[in-house]
This record gives C-alpha cells, sequence and structure tokens, in this order.
DNA sequence: CCATAAATGTCGATT
DNA sequence: AATCGACGTTTATGG
C-alpha cells in the first residue's frame, strides 16, 4: 500500500469522462495496482479511481514538471494523475487481509427462516428455498396450514420494489395449475410505510422477521448438538 | 485528513453485525470525522466505514494496551476500532476539494433519439420529452406511423425495473382518453434477458439502441451547421 | 465468462 | 424524513 498526498489533476476517461481540477488530495495504491483518489471527506467513495485488475505506469517526471500517472484496466478505461507537487509519499507492507465476517444479511434471514416456516403460521411447511422461474427464483416456497402454495419473499429492508417483485412472482406461479392458488408473505426485518400499503392492498401478508428471535431458536437448536 | 496504519481489530454494529480479525490496515479519518479502513486490495470499497455525520471517540490506551475508537453516528451505528499497534500516522491539510467536473452519455440518449425518432418505425413523431404525469414525467411521448400514442423508456442499461416504471406510466396514460390507446417501447444500449421477457410479456417492445450510431447521425447534423 | 441479485450500497433531487 | 432513480454503481454468487 502506497500512500501518496498530492497536489494533482485527474482525468478520467472511460464509462464516462470527467475531470478533477489541480487540489491537494490522497492517492491509494494497492498491492493489486488498484488506484484510488480520495478527497478530505465522505467515508465510502473515492473522487476517481480504477478498480483492478489494472496497470499502473508512471511517466519520468521532466524537468520542471510533475510525474503524470496512467492507470488503465483491459478494457481501456483510462484515469491520468498529474502530479503537481508530493506531499507526502510513503509504502507499507499489508498482507492479505483475513476478511470480514458478516452477520445479518438476505441470505442468513432466508435460511433461518425456511427452517422455522411455522414462525409464520401453525402447520407452515417449506417446499423448497429459491424456487426457481423464468424470472427469477422465488425466496421460498411453501405450504400453509390447509395445504395451500405459498410464496414468500425475504428482504432485509422491506421497499416497495420487494412487492413488485413478490407481485410479478405469484402472477407467474397462479399460472401454473398444479401450483394455484398461490398466496403471498412479504417478510423483512424492516417494512417501509409505503410498501406495506402496497402489499396489503395486493392482498399480500407482511411479516416482520425479529433476526435475533429466529438465531436465538436456530441457537437453541444446535445447542442440542 | 489523518492517515493510520496499524494492526487492528475492527467491530461494526449497525446495520448489520461485522467483525474483522486482527491484521495491519490503513485507516483514514477526514475532515468532516468520517472514517473508512482499507485492506491492500480494492480500489473502491473499504472494508468498514462510519459515513458522515458521525464523531470519533479515541479512548487513551491503558498500559501495554492499544488505543480504541468507537466511531459513532446520530442512528447509533458504532464502528469499533481496536489499535494494537500503530505503524505509522501523519496527518495533511487538504482544504475543500474543487469537485468532480463530469460528461456524462445518459441525458445524449434521451436527446438523440427524440431527435430521431424514426429510428424506432417509418413516420414516427415526438410529441414531447419529459412528457409530465403525476407519477413522474415519460422519457418520451411520442406518435407511431398510425397516430397512436406511443411512451417510450429510455436507459443506458434495461433492467427489470426500468420496464415495471414503464408498466406504471402506461397504465396512468391509458386512463387518459385523449391519449389512450398508449403502447409502449422500452429503449435501452443494452437489455437483459429477464427485462426483456418481461416486457414482451407486456406488450412492451424492446429496442436495442446503437449510442454510436445515433450520435453519428447527430453528428452529420451538427456538420451542416 | 456471463447473468443476476444484494448491498452497512451511496448520492443527489424532490416532496 | 421519506421516496425515487441513477451510479464509471461494486460485489458476490451461481450457471
Amino acid at each position: 500500500m502506497r500512500l501518496v498526498i498530492a497536489r494533482c489533476s485527474v482525468d478520467y476517461a472511460g464509462r464516462l469522462t470527467a475531470h478533477l481540477p489541480l487540489a491537494p488530495r490522497l492517492i491509494l495504491v494497492k498491492a493489486d495496482q488498484s488506484v484510488s483518489v480520495h478527497a478530505d471527506d465522505r467515508a465510502y467513495k473515492p473522487l476517481n479511481w480504477m478498480s483492478p485488475p489494472c496497470t499502473l505506469k508512471e511517466s519520468a517526471p521532466d524537468e520542471g514538471e510533475g510525474a503524470v500517472w496512467t492507470v488503465q484496466n483491459k478494457a481501456g478505461e483510462k484515469l491520468i494523475i498529474t502530479m503537481e507537487e508530493i506531499l507526502h509519499d510513503s509504502s507499507h507492507e499489508l498482507g492479505v487481509d483475513p476478511g470480514l465476517i458478516k452477520d445479518g444479511v438476505e441470505a442468513h434471514l432466508q435460511e433461518l427462516l425456511a427452517d422455522r416456516m411455522e414462525t409464520l403460521g401453525d402447520g407452515w411447511s417449506l417446499i423448497r428455498r429459491e424456487y426457481p422461474t423464468a424470472i427469477g427464483p422465488v425466496d421460498i416456497l411453501g405450504r400453509d396450514a390447509e395445504g395451500a402454495t405459498v410464496a414468500v419473499e425475504i428482504k432485509r429492508r422491506g421497499e416497495i420494489d420487494g412487492v413488485e417483485q413478490l407481485t410479478r412472482y405469484l402472477e407467474l406461479l397462479n399460472r401454473d395449475p398444479l401450483l394455484a392458488p398461490v398466496s403471498g408473505v412479504f417478510a423483512a426485518q424492516e417494512i417501509k410505510p409505503q410498501a406495506r400499503t402496497l402489499a396489503t392492498d395486493r392482498g399480500i401478508r407482511c411479516v416482520t422477521l425479529d433476526y435475533d428471535a429466529l438465531r436465538g431458536v436456530d441457537d437453541d437448536k444446535l445447542r442440542l448438538f
């Protein structure tokens, strides 16, 4: 990892063209040759960047002129950094990162709920997860206590497009005489008011999932083994 | 802007929970108090971060122990960085960045297509761009050779969301007896198979736009002036 | 390698 | 504050 603070101007030509006027900025060069240019605000997004795989060429600075860095990828996108003044330049060996351990993403919710269909109602059972259709997989297909088919769409945050997605699945599934009638359940840790309104209007039941409770149950199960 | 290279472990608790085991990493603290943690790969995305507005509290390190940084935002999301060993620590004044100048592609497509409605069919003509409706402006409203109204939705990349958007417009426009019947065209530089399937199923025509060809025509026109 | 959906998406505009 | 749409979305995953 190389850290450079420099007064520089930057040009990007690729999916769009963009220009950064001369100013002091941080330039990060990582071990994979990727480059990012940061201003002194915003944590997440660099002003400009080039993702790996890419190659960095550093021109020998001419007399009285700054160096020019050219970063290029296979697709021909180019990032050109013109250095006017280097204010800091240091390199550091970091090694490979052990990586992020995440908990609480949609995949976990799906696993937990598939294992605990009775959360949705007594006597409910799983047909299968990721039930395939022509327009994409349904998160969970199951049966209610009466044996009727139910399609469940799971989101971490339930918003309108999730309801639209489930609506499309329901329309398609209900054309299949072997499955119809299929009802819908929209399950999320948090459901936005508009999404709830739309779902209800379409006869889709909304269920707020308590991740800790679901996981707690699962932990209890695990504890038995 | 403060640059710290340190062996650290990181915990995030907020929209999800995440953990980074002890390893050497770069920690960026920007002027707006935002914090990001970077590994030595990937230009774009930090391993962990806290966006502004947020506050950083740095604990006084106890005897023989590393400091603990706690970064917190209004919503109560927390980023906790435990420093085991500081390998580098420097601060730099950068000032406010003059900002990025973009020259995009997206808006151009609409202009170009509006100028060249015959691309969609012989005898087609423009009614207007950005035709206003209660749920937002329709990219292009036009007429086909028979004089029937056509709503055109333009995207750089045609995905399912765009089809949904056009569907909503069509439903609304078709309630207007002065316009109905209104047919739909989904136009994009690239249309994803699922989007195409859905559009076709709904009687919406899909058209792939050739940006260079459209622009070429336009350039020819411009050259005349 | 292509296609698809998730993301601590972020970011800006508009209501 | 909430919603909507765009993003050089990026990133992971499954075929």
